[in-house]
DNA sequence: GTTCCGATTTTCT
DNA sequence: GAAAATCGGAACA
C-alpha cells in the first residue's frame, strides 16, 4: 500500500469522464500518460508513446463495426475499462474503452517507453535491448504480462492495471492506422514525434 | 538496411 | 473456411 501511494503521488489517475469522449480525442490525450502493471509484487510501467482510435458503426476497421458480440461487448460498455483481444494466433493487444456506455469505442495502446520493471520486461520478452521490449502492441502486452484475464478490468479502480496522468508531449504525429485492409484513409493513429519507441517511423 | 513470409488460434461468415 | 488492430526470422542488398 505504501508503494501504491508513492507511485501515485503527483500523478493521479484519470477520472472516468476522461474516457467518455470522442475516441480519437482520447487517443491523442492519453499520449504521455503512464501505463502501470502490478504483478507478483513488482511494478512494470511505461510512458504511452503511440495509440490508435477505434470506434463502432462508423469505423469499418473496428471489431465493433458489425455490432456487439461476445468479444466486443466490453467496447460497448463503460469507458475506462481494459479491452484485451488475442490476434494472429500469437499476440494480445491492450485497449482502453472510450465513449459513453452503449456506444462502442476503444484506444489501442501501441507502444510504450519503458520506465519501471525493465529487468522483468527483459525476462518476459526474452530480449535484452530496450527498443525490443515495448515498441509494438504485441510486444508491450507480453512485456507487461497482459492477457485475456485482464479483459474487462476497470482501469479507474484496478490495482493490477491502470493509467496515471503524465506530461503532455511537445509534438504529436498523426497517421493512418497500422495493419488494416479497410478504412485505410482514416488518420486515427497518434504518436510522440521523434520518440524511439514508436513502433514505426514511416507510416 | 529492406522485404517477404510463416506461425497459430480466435472470431465471424 | 478465411482473415486477422503482429512479430520475428530469413533472404537479399
Amino acid at each position: 500500500m505504501i508503494i501504491f501511494r508513492v507511485l501515485s503521488a503527483g500523478m493521479p489517475r484519470f477520472p472516468r469522464g476522461f474516457f467518455a469522449r470522442y475516441t480519437p480525442e482520447v487517443a491523442k490525450d492519453i499520449l504521455g500518460s503512464v501505463l502501470v502493471r502490478r504483478i507478483g509484487g513488482k511494478v512494470l510501467s511505461g510512458r504511452i508513446v503511440e495509440t490508435e482510435a477505434y470506434r463502432g458503426s462508423d469505423d469499418p476497421a473496428s471489431h465493433a463495426f458489425r455490432g456487439m458480440s461476445e468479444r466486443t461487448q466490453v467496447m460497448f460498455g463503460k469507458p475506462g475499462f481494459a479491452y484485451v483481444y488475442f490476434i494472429y494466433g500469437n499476440h494480445y493487444s491492450l485497449n482502453v474503452t472510450t465513449e459513453a456506455e452503449g456506444e462502442a469505442g476503444a484506444v489501442l495502446v501501441r507502444a510504450l517507453a519503458p520506465l519501471r520493471g525493465i529487468v522483468e520486461m527483459r525476462a518476459n520478452r526474452g530480449k535484452e535491448r530496450l527498443i525490443d521490449l515495448t515498441s509494438g502492441p504485441g510486444k508491450l502486452a507480453k512485456a507487461l504480462v497482459i492477457d485475456r484475464s485482464l479483459n474487462g478490468e476497470d482501469l479507474i479502480n484496478s490495482k493490477k492495471l491502470f493509467l496515471l496522468r503524465g506530461e503532455k508531449p511537445e509534438r504529436i504525429g498523426v497517421s493512418r492506422r497500422i495493419g488494416l485492409s479497410v478504412a485505410q484513409e482514416t488518420e486515427w493513429r497518434y504518436y510522440v514525434e521523434g520518440d524511439p519507441f514508436v513502433s514505426r517511423q514511416n507510416a
